[in-house]
RNA sequence: AGGACUGUAGCUCAGUGGUAGAGCACUACCUUGACACGGUAGGGGUCAGGGGUUCGAAACCCCUCAGUCCUACCA
């Protein structure tokens, strides 16, 4: 075997690692043995999108999900697909086109797709290839992309479905319009921000009368299209107008004047509403309730049509507002000008302003759909993570407005609807039809848009699985399990998925929904490239190892808020992984001439038959602690705390297996290989760190197969950690303490109770704090650390003095003693320097090199921290309503370390007093 | 306008009723037979502020302040 490398090189063991997996099949869900199933299904990428951190995020904790199930017998299946991203990469493509000098128009709807084909060829793929490198378990023979056959089946299934359910209908209404991309968006695709505007006074002159009416508005140029003005009918000062007309400036066109308690809010502007059905959302549904016309005066590019003055004709919005504003200025119909901020609705995509325009579109009726979504959610049979995002879901659902899924661009899934010229029918089919079902006449024409990205998305779960084929696959996976993505779509994709998964299966596509937050740069603020503070996953994968990554994003998998990333965290994992790596190094080195027949009859002796007595204390104290961190972990992943068992293995890996084990394992590996406690530690360091790499490997898959693999492992066993059995509790007593556990320590349950084992791990507390007290002895007088000194110990009750009479040997080795002594109150020197521990008090002779009163000072110091705590404790514990009320335990632990603290203080008097205090 | 979340060491984060924690950064010492991406010993916090509940509050309740975000919109 060819020796470790003192630095862990993640490059050199990533990608073989990660072929071998794949190659051996190992990403595959097992055969079907009746074992249970746990589905994931990624959330597919753009399909010629980058990897960035979010990605890198869900893929984290999929994985971890995915390889923890693996591990533990179930069936895990993880999906993998990538997404044709309508809106995006048809912006893309055009942009290409546009450096040579064409457009889509230009070049027409057949051209731009061969385009927009060659470009996912070209383009697509890297983002798998990156998820690779992050150790994902993507099972890649399941590979499914939105545009695929199986998926443009599906959807156009899921189509025709919904619109023999009448869940699919055509609508002239007002939509969304994004003048950019040229095409109409759901309102989820419309974001709001906050602008500076103004609001513009407008006096409109009434018909026959010298009154004039003022309006308030914040868009003066639609008032070239405006149909009405509404005040409230309840409203003193304009009630006798209701009925009447007013004649528009700049049009001269005559318009009523409405009543209207929905619209208008008396107390805001002047009381007085413009109505402009054509472009705004509540005046369309004013026009509707007071029959007024429909007039549209902004076009489908953004600028003002042919319904304008000839004056306006052709501006942008912007520009007309300008000219609006100054013509009505000139008329003298310019009352007022005051600031005021608004929102503006600014297309997701393309950033643009939306204009609300009336047009033609498809749209999908929610409301039922909704009703069983909110209700799989209510009664559990889905789970939102964390808990309080349910209440978004419920909101949503419950105020939901139908989806406009129809866009009017070519990269997607064209409409399967075919308009007849002859009777102007429409009919919709699975397949192409030839003839209109209405009329028989065979002029039709296939609907020009194409289907919302988010409808195909929204099929997701059922796509990948097969649907509306009954496959394999859809019966043995459907629902899946886990849905792990960003709460940012939980409306966009969730909530849809939800809708849909029920309404085609009436099963949800998924049980629990974890959503995750989003990562921000180290600024805090959200990454962007013009804000440089962007952070590529695969250059830090690069830098410091996926595993690395992996640790840090894992322990930030709980954060809710934003998470702000921290490169010195991903620093401080990459140290981690060298720790490990240099452990399991050490580890190897010492078991050279231990192998796996040797391991295997360890393990018959110690671990099966459950006899410990063999073992040093050290090796009882790791084993038992080893067992503890697995389960711990085990139930931390269960509650979805992988943050926390992150935390809890790191912990227990640097600061007791290899801070304290390793260092007393020394000990134990001095001898030859006949010596029994040699054996006992070689044992003991082999089963150990197996546990602890199957326990880590969901989280660091690379390095801890790659250690894995290197330590002697009875045979029967198979090849690869990842197959390997998680060591998760199988049994429980009455009581529900562990009995039996998976993997290398069946009879984990006993070896916990074993009045042996909890006697070292008494002991090796005492240990650690002696030893802890005696360094800080050394620190204190500034002695050199390699110096060997003699230490005394005194202990008056015969418990402790046979303790310290146990651990002599490796209190000497692990603090560097020359010699450790107990002594009689009567030997120990004047000069010393001296600190107590568990009724134990450490001294260090320093004749000659003490300074008496700087010594008294210093256990001063001590004395009145213990007097502090306990005089604190002493309060407490003589409070009658503490007495009472406090639980038996914690006024049990009160009293015990009280009393402690009362030995020790005694003792540092005592000392204090030898000084001559 | 409603609503959610957050505020703990210089920075990034754990800690949900029982004496304030980790990583990084900082100070001093150490090339100790796995590891300097390391070791040992340290320094550093009125747990945003105020009130309340409780024997006991960083944690539970109320208010205030600060930050982040979501939803809906007043023309």
């Amino acid at each position: 075997m060819e020796p470790l490398r003192t630095v862990y090189d993640p490059k050199a063991v990533e990608t073989r690692l990660y072929e071998g997996w794949r190659d051996a099949g190992q990403f595959k869900p097992a055969a079907d043995a009746g074992q249970p199933t746990f589905t994931v299904v990624l959330p597919p990428p753009n399909v010629t999108g980058r990897l960035h951190m979010g990605h890198a995020l869900t893929a984290t904790i999929e994985d971890a999900y995915v390889r923890w199930h693996r591990m533990a017998g179930d069936a895990a299946l993880w999906l993998p697909g990538t997404d044709h991203a309508g809106i995006a990469t048809q912006v893309m493509v055009e942009r290409d086109l546009a450096k040579e000098g064409k457009t889509r128009q230009g070049i027409g709807r057949e051209a731009f797709l061969a385009r927009t084909w060659q470009w996912k060829e070209r383009h697509g793929g890297i983002i798998d290839t990156q998820h690779a490198a992050l150790g994902a378990s993507l099972d890649w023979s399941r590979d499914r992309f939105t545009m695929d056959e199986v998926s443009s089946r599906a959807v156009r299934e899921a189509f025709c479905r919904l619109h023999e359910d009448g869940l699919i209908y055509r609508a002239y209404r007002l939509i969304n319009w994004d003048h950019a991309s040229q095409t109409a968006l759901s309102d989820l695709e419309v974001e709001h921000k906050e602008v500076d505007g103004f609001l513009w006074h407008l006096a409109y002159p009434v018909e026959g009368s010298d009154e004039r009416l003022v309006v308030a508005t914040t868009r003066p140029e639609t008032m070239l299209g405006d149909s009405g003005v509404a005040v409230h009918p309840d409203d003193p000062r304009y009630q006798h107008l209701i009925g009447r007309h007013v004649i528009l400036p700049l049009t001269g066109r005559r318009v009523p004047i409405v009543g209207d308690a929905i619209l208008v809010d008396m107390t805001f502007g002047t009381g007085a509403v413009k109505v402009t059905p054509a472009h705004d959302f509540n005046d369309f549904k004013t026009g509707k309730r007071h029959e007024l016309a429909v007039i549209t005066v902004i076009g489908f590019d953004g600028n003002m049509n042919a319904n304008a003055p000839e004056a306006f004709r052709g501006l942008s919005v912007a520009a007309a507002r300008t000219a609006v504003v100054a013509a009505l200025e000139a008329a003298g119909a310019l009352v007022k000008v005051e600031p005021h901020k608004l929102n503006l609705g600014v297309s997701q995509r393309t950033g643009v302003v939306c204009e609300p325009l009336p047009s033609d579109q498809w749209f999908v009726s929610t409301a039922p759909l909704a009703a069983k979504a909110l209700a799989a959610v209510k009664d559990g049979r889905t789970r939102i993570l964390p808990e309080h995002r349910t209440a978004d879901y419920y909101r949503w659902m419950e105020s939901i407005q139908d989806w406009c899924i129809s866009r009017q661009l070519w990269w997607g899934h064209r409409v399967p609807a075919w308009h007849c010229a002859a009777c102007k029918g429409i009919t919709v089919g699975r397949e192409d039809p030839s003839a209109c079902q209405h009329c028989g006449s065979a002029a039709i024409a296939q609907d020009n848009d194409v289907l919302d990205t988010w409808f195909s998305s929204g099929l997701w779960p059922l796509t990948t699985l097969g649907w509306p084929e009954k496959t394999a696959d859809l019966q043995r996976f459907y629902p899946t399990d886990l849905m792990e993505t960003g709460w940012d779509i939980l409306f966009f994709w969730v909530a849809r998925m939800m809708m849909l998964g029920l309404h085609f299966t009436g099963e949800v596509p998924f049980k629990t929904v974890f959503l995750h937050s989003m990562v921000l740069g180290e600024d805090g603020k959200k990454m962007s490239k013009t804000r440089g503070n962007v952070v590529d996953p695969i250059e830090l994968i690069d830098q410091y190892g996926a595993d690395s990554l992996r640790f840090y994003l894992a322990t930030m998998a709980g954060q809710d808020q934003g998470i702000i990333f921290s490169r010195a965290r991903v620093e401080g994992y990459r140290n981690f992984c060298n720790k490990l790596w240099n452990a399991v190094r050490f580890a190897g080195m010492n078991l050279e001439d231990f192998d796996a027949a040797e391991l295997a009859s360890w393990r018959a002796a110690v671990i099966d038959r459950g006899d410990v007595s063999a073992l040093a204390t050290a090796d009882r104290w790791i084993l038992a602690r080893a067992l503890e961190t697995a389960i711990q972990v085990g139930e931390l992943l269960a509650s979805y705390r992988l943050d926390l068992a992150a935390h809890a293995i790191y912990q227990f890996v640097w600061y007791e297996l290899c801070d304290w084990y390793l260092e007393a394992a020394k000990l134990s590996l001095r001898g030859d290989a006949a010596d029994p406690l040699r054996r006992a530690a070689q044992g003991t360091l082999a089963t150990v760190f197996d546990l602890v790499l199957r326990t880590l490997h969901p989280i660091t898959p690379f390095i801890s197969e790659a250690l894995w693999q290197t330590l002697p492992r009875p045979a029967g066993e198979g090849d690869s950690l990842m197959l390997a059995a998680y060591p998760r509790v199988l049994t429980r007593d009455a009581a529900g303490a562990p009995l039996t556990m998976a993997g290398p320590v069946p009879g984990a349950g006993a070896l916990l109770a074993d009045s042996g084992v909890q006697a070292a791990r008494e002991d090796m507390a005492a240990i650690i704090e002696v030893v802890t007290a005696t360094r800080m002895l050394k620190a204190e007088f500034k002695l050199p650390p390699a110096q060997r000194v003699e230490i005394l110990l005194r202990a008056e009750d015969p418990a402790a003095q046979a303790r310290v009479l146990r651990m002599q040997a490796c209190v000497v080795h692990l603090a560097r003693l020359q010699s450790l002594r107990v002594v009689e109150a009567a030997e120990v020197p004047r000069e010393s320097g001296s600190a107590v521990v568990r009724g134990v008090e450490v001294v260090l002779p320093l004749i000659g090199l003490v300074d008496l009163a700087a010594e008294r000072v210093r256990i001063g110091k001590d004395l009145e921290k213990l007097g502090k705590e306990g005089d604190s404790l002493a309060r407490k514990l003589d409070n009658a309503g503490f007495r009472a009320k406090a639980p038996p335990e914690v006024i049990a632990k009160d009293e015990a370390r009280l009393a402690e603290i009362r030995v020790d203080i005694e003792k540092l008097g005592r000392t204090r007093a030898r000084l001559g205090g």
